[in-house]
RNA sequence: GGCGACAUGGCCAAGUGGUAAGGCAGAAGCCUGCAAAGCUUUUAUCCCCCGGUUCGAAUCCGGGUGUCGCCUCCA
């Protein structure tokens, strides 16, 4: 399997430290707000690696932090008058909502920054041991000059990045290049040897992944706006403290952007998972998302969205045929040629090029088909569950129907029936005013050669 | 200014030297009482522009043009 590593810049074959173990770590929320189609997509991406791994026979260990103290979530709690432990767990369950509704599946770990200050601080100590970190008026910062290979990530020659870092009201710096490891903070703060303070931003991710994963693990992902700082400064912490490599592969997907411009809270362009959960379901967005590979930017737009809809619900209707568990599908050209695909930095476009040749192999009767498709969609994570009508919904639509009609029925099977004797006289009227009378209330109901299928519309 | 990407039909998109996958939309036909779904056929002599290398380039090299991202919190 080949990844894109951003470190080398190169496609690299991926060898895992450990025989088949796999250790990645992921960038998760801040959370203190509403999580956007930007973040559906990072997600999404990393669950399909999350999924193709094991898929491939690995015995991953998925590690996605919570960032549940920063600046963001303090102001929120002021304004709110609220504890900062009352927003981040409120937002964090939002956040959990969505990621259950866009069908991620949940990381094996995922640790909370609040609670991992311990390992903060031991690292934060080992630093300013070694030298490469100096406390300063109750804050603590990290050496820059002191680690020679910054800047290899983000490609970006010191003295660039020297001409555009500032010194900020408050701080007190050797180095304008000096990023914060704990800052002094008497409201917020946490006890710490240098009084009480709050971790900075990238310690919490060296720490959780150390913690959790090792000093040296497989795999580090995220959004490719946190390649700088972010990430440069997690390199620096990390390796500085552990003496060793940090992370053998760096991943980073591309943005979503509308009005070809990045989707971001601080510009303000941004559609909220939840909204989109409205209009479109988990499957359309993975779609949309899984079209382009994962490096290539999204454009986002209404057009794009529904043509995604289009092309989920035709793998949905491929034929289906009862799974065939004895099937060994390894030994198909389809997989062969899905593995293919997602061997390759995770071609997640030519994989589905094959599950919609599959889809049409299904159609056309082929009988091992749709037990292919299903297996190798649901490594790209699709559902092919098609969601049960509620209770509410049935006696909705029949009260609808029975207004209608000026008949009553008391359950949807009497109705099917009763329409079914209708197109059997060639009551063609009120067969049509049934189906669309339900297909109003929600309810689709399709006249097939082997009977009547109801689904929700 | 520094760094990194991208440019393929109406739209999305795969394709890193051998003659343009796939999806959506469109058209025609089949099936169907109609509808939905499905099936068949059909839609780029050409891949931003100009040079070059090569028997041969969308694919490699050089030069343009355009778009985006990072360099500050950001997935």
């Amino acid at each position: 399997m080949k990844l894109h590593n951003s470190y080398t810049n190169k496609v690299e074959d991926f060898k895992p430290i450990e025989d088949n173990k796999v250790k990645m770590y992921v960038c998760g929320p801040t959370v203190y707000d509403y999580a956007h189609l930007g973040h559906a997509r990072c997600y999404i991406t990393w669950d399909v690696l999350y999924r193709y791994l094991k898929f491939k026979g690995y015995d991953v260990t998925y590690c996605r932090n919570v960032t549940d103290v920063d600046d963001k979530i303090l102001k929120k709690a002021e304004k709110e008058n609220k504890t900062p432990e009352e927003v981040s767990q409120y937002w964090y369950k939002q956040f959990e909502n969505s990621m259950k509704a866009l069908n991620t599946l949940k990381p094996d770990i995922e640790p909370f920054a609040t609670k991992t200050l311990g390992e903060m601080i031991s690292i934060i100590k080992d630093l300013i041991k070694n030298g490469y970190a100096y406390e300063s008026n109750g804050d603590v910062y990290f050496r820059v000059k002191k680690f020679s290979k910054y800047g290899q990530l983000s490609k970006q020659p010191i003295d660039q990045l020297e001409s555009g870092a500032r010194i900020e009201v408050g701080e007190h710096k050797e180095d304008p290049l000096d990023f914060a490891l704990w800052k002094h903070d008497e409201k917020f703060g946490y006890n710490s040897p240098w009084g009480i303070g709050r971790p900075g931003w990238h310690i919490e991710c060296s720490a959780m992944s150390r913690k959790y994963l090792g000093k040296t693990i497989d795999i580090h992902a995220g959004g490719a706006d946190l390649i700088f700082p972010h990430h440069e400064n997690e390199i620096a912490q990390s390796e500085c403290a552990n003496g060793c490599k940090f992370v053998n592969y760096w991943l980073h997907n591309g943005f979503v952007t509308i009005n070809k411009e990045k989707m971001s809270k601080s510009l303000g362009n941004f559609l909220t998972i939840d909204e989109l959960l409205k209009k479109y379901d988990a499957n359309t967005i993975r779609f949309f998302i899984l079209t382009n590979h994962y490096r290539m930017p999204v454009e986002f737009s209404d057009e794009a969205l529904s043509s995604a809809q289009a092309g989920v619900k035709r793998l949905l209707n491929a034929k289906r045929t009862k799974i065939n568990e004895e099937l060994d599908i390894t030994k198909t050209d389809e997989y062969k040629q899905f593995v293919e695909a997602m061997d390759d930095d995770l071609n997640t476009s030519k994989a589905l090029a094959v599950l919609f040749d599959l889809t049409n192999k299904a159609n056309k009767d082929d009988k091992d088909a749709y037990t292919i498709l299903h297996k190798l969609a649901s490594v790209l994570g699709f559902s092919f569950e098609k969601a049960a009508l509620t209770d509410e919904e049935i006696n909705n639509a029949l009260k609808n129907v029975s207004e209608v009609l000026g008949e009553n029925f008391n359950s949807l099977e009497a109705l099917i029936d009763y329409r079914k004797k209708a197109r059997e006289e060639k009551n063609w009227e009120i067969a049509d005013k049934i189906r669309i009378s339900l297909q109003d209330s929600g309810i689709l109901i399709k006249d097939t050669k082997d009977g009547t299928v109801i689904e929700p519309a």
